[in-house]
DNA sequence: ATACTATATTCGAATGTTGGAATATTCAAT
DNA sequence: ATTGAATATTCCAACATTCGAATATAGTAT
């Protein structure tokens, strides 16, 4: 139990382990929105969002209500929202060392090493 | 900036996004262990231990403190424990539903489909 | 029935992650 | 200097994730 647990939370982290999922996660954050419009917002391809709604509708992070011909989405649950509000508190708390970070990760740092 | 705070927190979830990286955190929330003491707690591999604690610190989730022979490890912002225990409050709350889905990503679903 | 719009799925190549085995490093003790 | 204990790193095969391209499905309107 304690293990799947554990597997259980790493799942949801997986699911939010890329930055477009994390996207549309705080897009829904102000209520939901049709797949189109998160398209239209993110401004990128229409399969590709589709595919992270996939896998955000598999984790069960989001639910989705048909309309006619859309299909509305929205996040099922406000702690989800809270785990990314602290997270954004994270960072702001660690920004410096965050861009540092970040920066290593492309292979380009920002600040050159002495 | 929008979207590198965004691949900043994806790449945060994506450490997390382990049961035994998850374990490491939730040891360390009862304060500083040893990675030996951490290996010994969890069962595994020494090599693999090691080679999360090496994702957790490139990441900067935990901090690392060489004392003689060992290396004692210690989350670095209770922030994240906050998420995780966040994390725990979702799973109760879905107690039910998370069941059957970690289930059915075994492909062995916990109650038959009708 | 046909055509159109919105959304989902499948496929494949590129890339990333994982764990074990083997090896390397670092410090302490003799 | 050698040995032993604690920890880290490298290499590699298996597996998972990602994206775009193409295709499929479902609903609406004509």
């Amino acid at each position: 139990m304690q293990d799947s647990l554990r597997r259980f939370k790493a799942d949801i982290f997986q699911a939010l382990a890329h930055p477009t999922r994390i996207a549309i996660i705080e897009l829904l954050a102000g209520g939901e929105l049709s797949a189109g419009e998160l398209i239209e917002k993110l401004g990128m391809e229409q399969a590709n969002i589709s595919q992270h709604l996939a896998v955000l509708r598999a984790k069960q992070l989001v639910v989705n209500r048909k309309a006619g011909n859309q299909v509305f989405y929205a996040v099922r649950d406000p702690i989800i929202n809270k785990v990314l509000a602290l997270m954004r508190r994270y960072f702001q708390k660690h920004l410096k060392e965050a861009l540092e970070l970040l920066g290593e990760m492309d292979g380009d740092p920002v600040v050159p090493r002495h």
